[in-house]
This record gives C-alpha cells, sequence and structure tokens, in this order.
DNA sequence: ACATAATAGTTATCATGATAACTATTTAAG
DNA sequence: CTTAAATAGTTATCATGATAACTATTATGT
C-alpha cells in the first residue's frame, strides 16, 4: 500500500531526481500516482469484498475456476499458475472457502498428492450476485479521477 | 494487491459488463490494468525497503518529516494526517522506527498527551542513503511497462 | 529399478494492514 | 467551574501478505 495523502509536487520530484541523479521525474511522479490511485481503489474494493466476507483474493480464486472455458475445477498448483500469489496464501484462501461451502474438493485419481477444486452452487450464485457491485465500486471509482 | 496474471480481455470485460448492466469495459480493463501495476510496482519497492529493515509505510513516515519546511519534528497525529493509514499502524511502525533509532521522540510541552517526533541523524542518513535506489527501481519498472 | 529431482500441498512464523476499545489529557459547553 | 466531548496515543485482536521448511507423491536420469 502507498499511503502519502499529498503527493510530491513535479517540482519537489525534480529536485529529488537531480540531487539523487536517478530516473526521469516525469516517471516517477506517475509512478508515484498510479501507486497512490490503485492503493485507495484496491482498499475500496477490499472493503466491499470482506462486507460479504470475501477479500480480493478468494474473489480471484473463484473467477479464475468459474472462467475456464471447458472444466469446472482446478487444482490448487493451477490456480497458483494465474495468480501471482504465494503458495502457502492460496492455500489458506482455499480452505476458507472450503470451509464456507464456496469450493468443494474433489478427488484427483491421476496425482494422489493433489485434488481438485470446484465451485459449489453457493460460489456460483456468490460470484454472480457479487460481480455487479464489484464493477460498480470500481467504474464510480474511476469517473471520480478525473 | 491485486493478483490475476492474466487479465480479462476486453471483450471478455464487456461481456460481463453487458450481462450485469453496470459500468464501461473501457474504464473496468483500465482499472484492472492499473491496480495490476501498481500491484507488482509496489511488491517491488516493499522488497526493496524490507531488504533494508524498512517498509514502504516507515520510510513515508520519514519523508514526511523530512519534508516538513519550518520545523524538525511532528506528532504522530500530524503524521496521521499526512498519511492515509490507520492510527494502530502508525504507532507501531513509529515505534519500531525508535527503536531502530530512526527517529527520536522530544517532549511536547503544549500538550502532554503528546510528543514529539524527529529524524536522528541516521534517519537522515538512512533516508538520503535509500532515495537513489528507490528512485531507480521505480523507473526500471516504469520503462518496462511499454 | 532405484536414487534424485521436482511437484502438490501444508504448517509454522513473521510483518503489516484493519477496527474496537481503552487511558490520559485537553477543549468546549452550559 | 465543572461536566461532556474531542483528541493523542496505545493495546488487543484479527485478516492477509511473505518465506522457510516440512511430508507425500510423481517424474527423471543413470
Amino acid at each position: 500500500m502507498f499511503f502519502l495523502k499529498e503527493l510530491p509536487t513535479d517540482s519537489m520530484v525534480e529536485e529529488y531526481v537531480s540531487k539523487t541523479g536517478v530516473g526521469n521525474s516525469g516517471t516517477i511522479s506517475e509512478a508515484l500516482s498510479m501507486m497512490r490511485e490503485a492503493s485507495q481503489l484496491i482498499r475500496l474494493v477490499d472493503a466491499y469484498f470482506s462486507s460479504h466476507n470475501l477479500s480480493q483474493l478468494k474473489f480471484l480464486i473463484l473467477v479464475v475456476i468459474d472462467r475456464e472455458p471447458d472444466i469446472e475445477s482446478l487444482r490448487q498448483s493451477e490456480i497458483n499458475r494465474r495468480l501471482d500469489v504465494s503458495k502457502p496464501v492460496l492455500n489458506r484462501s482455499v480452505s476458507s472457502l472450503l470451509e464456507t461451502g464456496l469450493l468443494k474438493r474433489i478427488e484427483d485419481k491421476e496425482d494422489y498428492r493433489a485434488h481438485k477444486l470446484a465451485l459449489t452452487e453457493k460460489g456460483k450464485s456468490t460470484l454472480k450476485m457479487i460481480m455487479p457491485e464489484y464493477f460498480k465500486v470500481i467504474s464510480k471509482f474511476m469517473n471520480k479521477q478525473i
């Protein structure tokens, strides 16, 4: 997260940049704005998810399984290839989704180390229920940022 | 944090948007890209800071005190007004910076609830030492994102 | 075929974000 | 001037990110 309420002015960045002899002040300013803006949006989105006992990550786990074209389940390791998050963090969120009944485990006959994860009916309906407001939160935020 | 490695294509977003009847697909795609890009950059920056026993927040605490024009100390509550973070989180990071000797406490004679926080010499030199590479990390990342 | 690698999942531990609820002090209201 | 409200800082508890290290199973290379 990036927390600075008032970003440094371009001229302040320019001063730092010339002092340190590193980078380009326009690029740096742009990066700081982006981090700040994204942090605010991520916080809004997280708040929305947590009001539904979810998190950004849990939501994305449901999404990547749902979005798979021909199959209706994925291994944890396959989810991990689609999401840029560490194994233990993924594992914890998957466990939580199993506990709350949004995911179900399916035995994997081809590899006894693994198991497949599929959306339950509750998982599918939760995803469907959550999506519109998710888009609305994002749209609302983006329209403010002009 | 936003973890999806492969963002949905514009047409997938368009489909969701028309299904839910909410938002504008271009805006949503833009927001998803921004969250993803910023998450990656924030992770890089965090990794850089943690290699120096710091964090984004600790760094920003040092920055807002250093950047103050006429005074050389701020109260915790004043820092809180400049940084978009909860009181307890700020308090924890300030405590850690006091422990590691980058900040020092100064009695506040005008308000016995409060105390002022100033950079130590070590704090100042750490900030100076860290800045160039911080800019380099950001610049390098931004130049890749074309 | 068998020792070694790699892979799937898990556990333990830590850092850092949040809110709720607390003490102590200062400010404001009647 | 005294009670109530606001403010400064802190503590407790929880969620969610990370890495390191572990077990069990599968794949690989002589």
